[in-house]
DNA sequence: TTTGATGCAAACTTTTTGCAGCTAC
DNA sequence: GTAGCTGCAAAAAGTTTGCATCAAA
Protein backbone atom coordinates (compact mmCIF):
# COMPACT_ATOMS: atom_id res chain seq x y z
CA UNK A 1 0.00 0.00 0.00
CA UNK A 2 1.75 3.17 -1.37
CA UNK A 3 0.65 6.33 -0.58
CA UNK A 4 -1.14 6.76 -3.76
CA UNK A 5 -2.92 3.85 -3.62
CA UNK A 6 -4.21 4.77 -0.18
CA UNK A 7 -5.47 8.37 -1.07
CA UNK A 8 -7.27 6.79 -4.18
CA UNK A 9 -8.97 4.30 -1.93
CA UNK A 10 -9.73 7.30 0.67
CA UNK A 11 -11.11 9.34 -1.43
CA UNK A 12 -13.76 6.36 -3.06
CA UNK A 13 -14.76 5.20 0.44
CA UNK A 14 -14.97 8.50 1.95
CA UNK A 15 -17.91 10.11 0.97
CA UNK A 16 -20.92 7.80 -0.53
CA UNK A 17 -20.37 9.40 -4.16
CA UNK A 18 -19.66 6.79 -6.58
CA UNK A 19 -17.10 9.31 -8.71
CA UNK A 20 -15.60 8.11 -12.10
CA UNK A 21 -11.51 7.97 -12.48
CA UNK A 22 -10.88 11.41 -13.86
CA UNK A 23 -12.60 12.70 -10.30
CA UNK A 24 -11.24 11.31 -8.47
CA UNK A 25 -8.00 12.22 -9.92
CA UNK A 26 -8.75 15.57 -9.18
CA UNK A 27 -9.58 14.99 -5.92
CA UNK A 28 -6.44 13.03 -5.22
CA UNK A 29 -4.23 15.82 -6.78
CA UNK A 30 -5.27 18.62 -4.36
CA UNK A 31 -3.86 16.83 -1.61
CA UNK A 32 -0.76 15.12 -4.06
CA UNK A 33 -0.18 17.53 -7.23
CA UNK A 34 2.46 15.18 -8.61
CA UNK A 35 -0.10 12.23 -8.95
CA UNK A 36 -0.41 10.65 -12.59
CA UNK A 37 -3.51 9.98 -14.07
CA UNK A 38 -2.16 6.48 -15.21
CA UNK A 39 -1.50 6.14 -11.61
CA UNK A 40 -4.47 6.74 -10.50
CA UNK A 41 -6.08 4.23 -13.47
CA UNK A 42 -3.51 1.51 -12.20
CA UNK A 43 -4.76 1.48 -8.75
CA UNK A 44 -8.15 1.34 -8.91
CA UNK A 45 -7.45 -1.36 -11.53
CA UNK A 46 -5.21 -3.13 -8.67
CA UNK A 47 -8.12 -2.23 -5.82
CA UNK A 48 -10.90 -3.76 -8.34
CA UNK A 49 -9.10 -6.87 -8.87
CA UNK A 50 -8.07 -7.45 -4.83
CA UNK A 51 -11.96 -7.24 -4.09
CA UNK A 52 -11.50 -3.93 -2.20
CA UNK A 53 -13.61 -1.80 -4.62
CA UNK A 54 -15.92 -2.45 -7.07
CA UNK A 55 -16.13 -0.49 -11.06
CA UNK A 56 -19.62 0.20 -11.90
CA UNK A 57 -20.46 1.39 -15.86
CA UNK A 58 -23.20 2.94 -16.48
CA UNK A 59 -24.51 4.12 -20.05
CA UNK A 60 -22.54 7.28 -21.46
CA UNK A 61 -20.68 7.87 -18.83
CA UNK A 62 -17.21 6.97 -17.63
CA UNK A 63 -16.97 3.83 -15.23
CA UNK A 64 -17.54 4.68 -11.59
CA UNK A 65 -15.47 3.39 -8.41
CA UNK A 66 -17.68 2.04 -5.01
CA UNK A 67 -16.42 0.74 -1.62
CA UNK A 68 -16.62 -2.92 -2.34
CA UNK A 69 -19.59 -4.52 0.83
CA UNK A 70 -22.25 -6.15 0.83
CA UNK A 71 -23.70 -6.62 -2.71
CA UNK A 72 -26.29 -4.18 -3.23
CA UNK A 73 -28.11 -2.32 -6.19
CA UNK A 74 -27.55 0.96 -7.93
CA UNK A 75 -29.99 3.81 -8.30
CA UNK A 76 -29.06 5.55 -11.58
CA UNK A 77 -30.02 8.88 -12.83
CA UNK A 78 -30.08 8.21 -16.91
CA UNK A 79 -29.97 12.57 -16.92
CA UNK A 80 -26.94 13.18 -15.16
CA UNK A 81 -25.56 9.66 -14.46
CA UNK A 82 -25.50 10.33 -10.50
CA UNK A 83 -25.15 7.23 -8.32
CA UNK A 84 -26.73 6.04 -5.60
CA UNK A 85 -26.47 2.91 -3.26
CA UNK A 86 -29.80 0.95 -2.87
CA UNK A 87 -30.11 -1.95 -0.13
CA UNK A 88 -31.85 -4.63 -1.41
CA UNK A 89 -33.95 -7.76 0.12
CA UNK A 90 -31.84 -10.52 0.63
CA UNK A 91 -31.71 -13.53 -1.12
CA UNK A 92 -33.60 -11.74 -4.32
CA UNK A 93 -31.72 -13.20 -6.77
CA UNK A 94 -30.06 -16.33 -5.60
CA UNK A 95 -33.39 -18.91 -6.03
CA UNK A 96 -33.47 -17.45 -9.51
CA UNK A 97 -29.73 -18.30 -10.20
CA UNK A 98 -30.09 -22.08 -8.13
CA UNK A 99 -33.44 -22.23 -10.49
CA UNK A 100 -31.73 -21.43 -13.51
CA UNK A 101 -28.47 -23.81 -13.07
CA UNK A 102 -26.08 -20.79 -12.90
CA UNK A 103 -22.93 -20.78 -10.48
CA UNK A 104 -23.53 -16.93 -9.60
CA UNK A 105 -20.58 -15.17 -9.44
CA UNK A 106 -21.76 -11.94 -8.82
CA UNK A 107 -24.30 -9.44 -10.16
CA UNK A 108 -25.65 -6.08 -10.98
CA UNK A 109 -28.77 -4.23 -10.51
CA UNK A 110 -29.07 -0.52 -11.57
CA UNK A 111 -32.64 0.84 -11.14
CA UNK A 112 -32.74 4.18 -13.49
CA UNK A 113 -34.96 7.02 -12.68
CA UNK A 114 -34.37 10.54 -13.60
CA UNK A 115 -33.38 12.04 -10.43
CA UNK A 116 -35.29 15.53 -8.77
CA UNK A 117 -32.64 17.69 -9.41
CA UNK A 118 -32.72 16.75 -13.23
CA UNK A 119 -36.42 16.53 -12.88
CA UNK A 120 -36.70 20.10 -11.61
CA UNK A 121 -33.93 21.26 -14.22
CA UNK A 122 -35.84 19.75 -17.24
CA UNK A 123 -38.46 22.23 -17.61
CA UNK A 124 -36.87 25.24 -18.29
CA UNK A 125 -33.42 23.46 -19.63
CA UNK A 126 -35.11 21.31 -22.28
CA UNK B 1 -35.17 3.73 -42.86
CA UNK B 2 -32.27 3.21 -45.36
CA UNK B 3 -30.93 -0.16 -46.69
CA UNK B 4 -27.90 0.37 -43.84
CA UNK B 5 -30.06 1.16 -40.86
CA UNK B 6 -32.12 -1.86 -42.02
CA UNK B 7 -29.29 -4.10 -42.43
CA UNK B 8 -28.17 -3.36 -38.54
CA UNK B 9 -31.42 -3.81 -37.52
CA UNK B 10 -31.54 -6.94 -38.56
CA UNK B 11 -28.27 -8.30 -37.78
CA UNK B 12 -28.45 -7.44 -34.23
CA UNK B 13 -32.03 -8.92 -33.87
CA UNK B 14 -31.54 -11.78 -36.69
CA UNK B 15 -29.65 -13.51 -33.96
CA UNK B 16 -29.42 -14.06 -30.15
CA UNK B 17 -25.77 -13.28 -30.19
CA UNK B 18 -25.42 -9.68 -28.43
CA UNK B 19 -23.18 -8.31 -30.62
CA UNK B 20 -20.46 -5.26 -30.15
CA UNK B 21 -20.69 -2.69 -32.69
CA UNK B 22 -17.51 -3.68 -34.01
CA UNK B 23 -19.04 -7.36 -34.52
CA UNK B 24 -22.08 -6.02 -36.42
CA UNK B 25 -19.93 -4.02 -38.83
CA UNK B 26 -17.84 -6.47 -39.55
CA UNK B 27 -21.30 -8.74 -40.13
CA UNK B 28 -22.33 -5.98 -42.18
CA UNK B 29 -19.80 -5.65 -44.18
CA UNK B 30 -19.84 -8.80 -45.72
CA UNK B 31 -23.28 -7.56 -47.48
CA UNK B 32 -22.27 -4.22 -48.19
CA UNK B 33 -18.72 -3.66 -48.13
CA UNK B 34 -19.01 0.30 -48.59
CA UNK B 35 -20.52 0.75 -45.06
CA UNK B 36 -18.48 3.05 -43.10
CA UNK B 37 -17.71 2.01 -39.23
CA UNK B 38 -19.38 5.53 -38.64
CA UNK B 39 -22.83 4.51 -39.96
CA UNK B 40 -22.90 1.72 -37.69
CA UNK B 41 -22.53 3.37 -34.98
CA UNK B 42 -24.61 6.43 -35.84
CA UNK B 43 -27.46 3.98 -36.18
CA UNK B 44 -27.45 1.54 -33.57
CA UNK B 45 -26.97 5.15 -31.10
CA UNK B 46 -30.55 6.42 -33.29
CA UNK B 47 -31.98 2.81 -33.18
CA UNK B 48 -31.54 2.57 -29.22
CA UNK B 49 -33.17 6.12 -28.90
CA UNK B 50 -36.23 5.06 -30.64
CA UNK B 51 -36.41 2.33 -28.60
CA UNK B 52 -35.87 -0.31 -31.22
CA UNK B 53 -32.55 -2.25 -29.86
CA UNK B 54 -31.07 -1.44 -26.27
CA UNK B 55 -27.57 -0.82 -25.45
CA UNK B 56 -25.76 -3.22 -23.06
CA UNK B 57 -22.58 -2.20 -21.10
CA UNK B 58 -20.64 -4.94 -19.32
CA UNK B 59 -17.06 -4.50 -17.81
CA UNK B 60 -13.89 -4.75 -20.02
CA UNK B 61 -16.14 -4.89 -23.29
CA UNK B 62 -17.47 -2.55 -25.48
CA UNK B 63 -21.01 -2.44 -25.39
CA UNK B 64 -23.19 -4.97 -26.87
CA UNK B 65 -26.79 -4.65 -28.65
CA UNK B 66 -29.77 -6.70 -28.03
CA UNK B 67 -33.42 -6.07 -29.95
CA UNK B 68 -35.43 -4.52 -27.44
CA UNK B 69 -38.47 -6.72 -26.17
CA UNK B 70 -39.57 -7.37 -22.64
CA UNK B 71 -37.44 -5.94 -19.88
CA UNK B 72 -35.28 -9.13 -18.83
CA UNK B 73 -31.89 -9.60 -17.34
CA UNK B 74 -28.76 -10.89 -18.95
CA UNK B 75 -26.50 -13.55 -17.75
CA UNK B 76 -22.48 -12.56 -18.25
CA UNK B 77 -19.73 -14.45 -18.62
CA UNK B 78 -17.19 -12.68 -16.55
CA UNK B 79 -14.14 -13.94 -18.84
CA UNK B 80 -15.44 -13.99 -22.34
CA UNK B 81 -17.90 -11.14 -21.88
CA UNK B 82 -20.58 -13.45 -24.35
CA UNK B 83 -24.56 -12.15 -23.18
CA UNK B 84 -26.93 -14.60 -22.99
CA UNK B 85 -31.06 -13.33 -22.16
CA UNK B 86 -32.32 -14.90 -19.44
CA UNK B 87 -35.99 -14.18 -18.64
CA UNK B 88 -37.33 -12.94 -15.30
CA UNK B 89 -40.13 -13.62 -13.15
CA UNK B 90 -42.78 -10.75 -13.67
CA UNK B 91 -42.96 -8.00 -11.35
CA UNK B 92 -39.57 -8.74 -9.07
CA UNK B 93 -38.56 -5.33 -9.12
CA UNK B 94 -41.48 -2.94 -8.93
CA UNK B 95 -42.24 -3.39 -5.50
CA UNK B 96 -39.41 -2.74 -4.69
CA UNK B 97 -39.14 0.43 -6.55
CA UNK B 98 -42.49 1.58 -5.34
CA UNK B 99 -41.77 0.72 -1.68
CA UNK B 100 -38.24 3.26 -2.46
CA UNK B 101 -40.59 5.68 -3.59
CA UNK B 102 -38.74 5.98 -6.97
CA UNK B 103 -40.24 6.48 -9.93
CA UNK B 104 -38.51 3.73 -12.03
CA UNK B 105 -37.54 4.47 -15.75
CA UNK B 106 -36.34 1.12 -16.10
CA UNK B 107 -33.65 -1.76 -15.16
CA UNK B 108 -30.59 -3.55 -15.91
CA UNK B 109 -29.96 -7.25 -14.42
CA UNK B 110 -26.59 -8.60 -14.91
CA UNK B 111 -25.84 -12.00 -13.93
CA UNK B 112 -22.36 -13.27 -13.93
CA UNK B 113 -20.63 -16.26 -14.28
CA UNK B 114 -18.29 -18.39 -16.20
CA UNK B 115 -19.83 -19.71 -18.95
CA UNK B 116 -19.56 -23.62 -19.44
CA UNK B 117 -17.13 -22.51 -22.63
CA UNK B 118 -14.57 -20.58 -20.39
CA UNK B 119 -14.46 -22.74 -17.11
CA UNK B 120 -13.68 -25.67 -19.59
CA UNK B 121 -10.47 -23.77 -20.76
CA UNK B 122 -9.58 -22.70 -17.36
CA UNK B 123 -7.60 -25.64 -16.31
CA UNK B 124 -5.57 -25.58 -19.46
CA UNK B 125 -5.39 -21.68 -19.69
CA UNK B 126 -4.97 -20.22 -16.57
C1' DT C 1 -35.29 20.81 -54.11
C1' DT C 2 -34.89 19.89 -49.72
C1' DT C 3 -34.17 16.76 -46.00
C1' DG C 4 -31.67 13.62 -44.04
C1' DA C 5 -28.27 9.85 -44.39
C1' DT C 6 -23.87 8.30 -46.09
C1' DG C 7 -18.62 7.54 -46.41
C1' DC C 8 -14.52 9.19 -44.98
C1' DA C 9 -11.36 10.90 -41.91
C1' DA C 10 -10.19 13.29 -38.09
C1' DA C 11 -11.06 14.16 -33.32
C1' DC C 12 -12.38 13.06 -28.76
C1' DT C 13 -12.80 10.48 -24.41
C1' DT C 14 -11.56 7.00 -21.53
C1' DT C 15 -8.31 3.75 -20.37
C1' DT C 16 -3.99 1.13 -20.86
C1' DT C 17 0.89 0.60 -21.35
C1' DG C 18 6.18 1.08 -21.94
C1' DC C 19 9.82 2.83 -19.80
C1' DA C 20 13.23 5.02 -16.96
C1' DG C 21 13.75 6.45 -12.43
C1' DC C 22 12.41 6.31 -7.56
C1' DT C 23 11.14 4.04 -2.85
C1' DA C 24 10.92 1.04 0.72
C1' DC C 25 11.96 -2.98 2.55
C1' DG D 1 19.85 -4.78 -4.24
C1' DT D 2 15.46 -5.83 -5.91
C1' DA D 3 10.63 -5.93 -6.28
C1' DG D 4 7.19 -3.21 -7.09
C1' DC D 5 5.43 1.31 -7.82
C1' DT D 6 5.60 5.97 -9.72
C1' DG D 7 5.34 9.92 -13.24
C1' DC D 8 5.35 10.83 -17.80
C1' DA D 9 4.06 10.45 -22.29
C1' DA D 10 2.53 7.93 -25.94
C1' DA D 11 -0.75 4.75 -27.66
C1' DA D 12 -4.74 1.94 -27.73
C1' DA D 13 -9.68 1.20 -27.83
C1' DG D 14 -14.17 2.65 -28.44
C1' DT D 15 -17.02 6.10 -30.02
C1' DT D 16 -18.43 10.58 -31.88
C1' DT D 17 -18.42 14.26 -35.18
C1' DG D 18 -17.62 17.64 -39.28
C1' DC D 19 -18.10 17.85 -43.83
C1' DA D 20 -18.83 17.27 -48.62
C1' DT D 21 -21.49 14.22 -51.28
C1' DC D 22 -25.34 11.28 -52.35
C1' DA D 23 -30.16 9.33 -52.36
C1' DA D 24 -34.81 9.60 -52.05
C1' DA D 25 -39.44 11.75 -51.31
Amino acid sequence: MTRQRELIYSIVTAAPEHRTAEEIYDLAREQMPSLARGTVYRNLGILVEEGQLRRLETPHSPARYDRESRPHPHLVCQQCGRVEDLTMPEGLLEPMARQLGIDLTGYDLKLYHICPACRGMKKEDL
